[in-house]
DNA sequence: GGGTATTTGTCCGTATGTATG
DNA sequence: TCATACATACGGACAAATACC
């Protein structure tokens, strides 16, 4: 039942009940009433318009004998199909123009961005979901703490500290909906002149996001170990984003040596920050968990950034950062100006996802059947002439493939679509695409694709690219 | 059970399992790892750890002679309560303090700013929320569109075409998590020099996140009928926040004319935008619902926003705007930087309330609900000398009640505070604390409490300001 | 799952203003 | 001036369908 919103003219010549009959059949003839949709009832729409029922009635009877209502005792009025072809064209082909773009027909996408469809923890999410909505604590729906629920924090300074090294207390963590609202917080917090370092290449969303924020972004090149120092130093930024576990997309992990160098530049001068985005970390397949940057701190400068976005599913918005104390103070006094950005509902069933178990369990899934898909591709890999080098392994949900001498991203690019695999050369992710490239590589992600279809995808890869260079 | 990040030296003096046994039994001292929780396996800890399973057996061992764990077979290794008061402190004095500050021990509160606390459709929600989950569409769960699902714009444009006469196609639309979210993304689309205008008194929130963001914002008084145009002009600025429908907090409804005033005023100069804040549009209880600034624009300068945190629950972090074609257009560049900060599944479900009807029906025992309370109010206003005028009565969840000559909003506010009765003294809503007040006057909310609560504190208010001036 | 309160279309009596004879 | 008829608008009573607890 939709409200409807006349206007009326009791001064009109022309009768209110026809005003109303007027409103209506326009509405219907201009498709803003669709079909089988319900009206208002004659005593709702009497109400609103302060007139009288009858006069309501007198209007909907009319247009029930004319064909364009139809009524229903004790039920409602519904709008008839006029089977007519008023106004079609606008809306509908927007519409159509919104749906399309979507897919280009590919068999196989390496996506690198993915996860696994079939991964989202579907039947503890909804018995999360009951539990909490089943409890009637009326708190739930009143607005929460705009740095997100203590609980929720609590548990995430738990499990930060436990799987990630990370030392923090819950007043540290602010919750927010996804990195972005994060980064545009921090901006906000650091101010908007601050002019942050990025790794190169690096995630272009957290580029272009910094850049529409107004801030300058200057780009420093790696190394082996990752970003450096000293280019670091020398580009007067006083905040560096980057990505220290699991570099994307190079996929190398910082050693300590360099994680030091950079802390040593962070505590160099007040104000300095590091912004550490530890967007995947939850995937490591051998090999000791690395540690987050943020645990070797001993000066408050780095700024931890996480999600649950990689690890559950992309569309629940929920990240955390964790700020240093001082700036977790600044940010107590800015943050009441923003409100809360997740619903509390969400906020409930994550934190008793991680408290009861359930994350744990979820990762270890996850951890299995990315390991399986993983290894599947590297053994395919060992095959294939065409690639000279593998990076980023053990690690994450997706590789770095070096070409051999000769081969170029752009050929590998398009024989492999031609072969109907999209797969994703590493330049892109260059911020400055006219800079000289180390060297021509391709990136596969594997984590939307099952492990017949990555076999599938594999064996056509190397076909596709056997004549390569 | 938890993972571990157990930092090991395998150089050091000490032995393997001596340091996995004394990082565990810090552990559970410091209450990281709490009585009853579970630990890795043995074989998973010595898996993550590179180490042999026996070293690992050999820490556990001791741990469980020692008691702080005990081992359960066939099953795995639970930390035992030590009742010890172990750095008990810290964690657990922050955590009292965040929860501390809430009530101030008042019998009755008018917050102007609550909902009812029963209010929330539990079992729609519930409901929906169940179906939603039980449909396996994968594409729940990947990311969506930044600028909001298509379909769940659809039903927004749908809704506000009916009930608040806006003219929007769903390119219009952006969906985001809260109003101030979307007052962040404004302060980008028009850029953060753009200096804003609002009424006075206003909204303080949407003042202070102005501020935050940079801009520089100036008050505009209002004369009855809303903001003055002339003064407007003067001002110097290019965007004003209005809330025509029902001006928090003085509750007044912007007659035509001033309408027509202001649009005018922004079509002035091209880049000039009425941003319309159409906060509780919903509730309305007697006339006709007045249409949104909106509608009444031709000349693509209203930017209106909406929020379902009013009509549904704070918590639910659901606000949406209407951009000028022209806006959306730069949003559509811009917003790709920026990911979507509602849940797909929250999306969901809020389309399926709108498009199933559930929302009219929720809407109209709301709005039920608060005519009752908001008439209950006003017939015990009748008898109370010490009020002069009541404004913005028939609309909204709030009453703003002139003081008669003589009484101050200091007093008032102390003899309600006297009698356990919280009121809102209007001055605080005035962005310039110093300026010279129009009147003396007090805001009361009656959302929050029910209607035995709200007669017992209309008539301690009653007795309290008896005596008053 | 069953009982109750609410909402629904419908029918009907009434009041007002206007035009007609 | 009155009676009559008609169009318009208002509100109460009823039984069935529905929503809510």
């Amino acid at each position: 039942m939709k409200e409807l919103l006349i206007p009326l003219e009791h001064k009109a010549k022309i009768p209110l009940y026809e005003q109303i009959y007027n409103y209506i059949k326009s509405e219907i003839q201009k498709k803003m009433i669709l079909p089988g949709e319900s009206l208002p009832s004659s005593r709702a729409l009497s109400r609103q318009l302060s007139v009288s029922r009858s006069t309501v009635d007198l209007a909907y009877e009319q247009l029930v004998s004319e064909g364009y209502l139809e009524s229903v005792p004790c039920k409602g009025y519904y709008a008839c199909d006029m089977e007519e072809l008023f106004h079609l064209g606008e809306v509908k082909e927007i519409k159509s123009k919104a749906f399309e773009r979507k897919k280009e027909n590919y068999l196989y996408d390496f996506a690198v961005n993915g996860i696994d469809p079939n991964g989202f923890p579907q039947n503890a999410w909804k018995k999360i979901s009951k539990q909490i909505l089943g409890e009637d604590d009326t708190n739930l729906f009143l607005l929460g703490d705009s740095q997100g629920e203590w609980e929720l924090r609590e548990a995430i300074v738990s499990y930060l500290h436990h799987a990630r090294g990370v030392e923090a207390v819950a007043d540290q963590i602010v919750v927010g909906a996804g990195n972005d609202y994060l980064l545009m917080l921090l901006s906000v917090l650091l101010g908007r002149d601050t002019r942050i370092a990025m790794e190169s290449p690096t995630y272009k969303s957290a580029w272009n996001c910094f850049k529409s924020l107004g801030h300058e972004v200057i780009s420093v090149s790696m190394d082996e170990s990752g970003m450096r120092p000293g280019e670091l130093e020398a580009s007067g930024a006083q905040a560096a984003y980057v990505m220290p576990s699991h570099q994307f997309p190079m996929g190398m992990v910082m050693p300590i040596k360099r994680r030091l160098q950079l802390l040593n530049w962070a505590k160099k001068r007040p104000g300095r920050y590091l912004i550490e985005d530890d967007y995947d970390s939850e995937f490591r397949y051998k090999g000791k968990p690395v540690p987050a940057l943020q645990g070797y701190d001993q000066d408050e400068t780095v700024i931890y950034i996480g999600t649950f976005s990689k690890a559950i599913a992309p569309s629940i918005r929920i990240s955390y950062m964790v700020l240093p104390q001082s700036l977790a103070q600044a940010y107590r006094e800015i943050g009441k100006n923003f409100s809360a950005t997740v619903s509390r509902v969400d906020q409930k069933i994550i934190e008793i996802f991680l408290r009861e178990g359930y994350f744990e369990r979820h990762l270890n899934r996850m951890r299995a059947l990315y390991k399986g898909k993983h290894d599947l591709i590297l053994k395919n890999l060992k095959d294939m002439t065409s690639v000279s080098r593998v990076f980023g392994e053990n690690a994450g949900v997706h590789l770095l493939l070096q070409l051999k001498k000769g081969a170029t991203e752009e050929k590998a690019e398009e024989l492999a679509k031609e072969a109907g695999i999209k797969v994703y050369p590493l330049h892109q992710y260059y911020v400055d695409q006219g800079q000289k490239r180390d060297m021509e590589a391709v990136l596969l992600g594997y984590a939307t694709m099952d492990e017949k279809l990555i076999s599938e995808a594999m064996e056509a890869l190397q076909n596709a690219w056997s004549g390569m260079a």
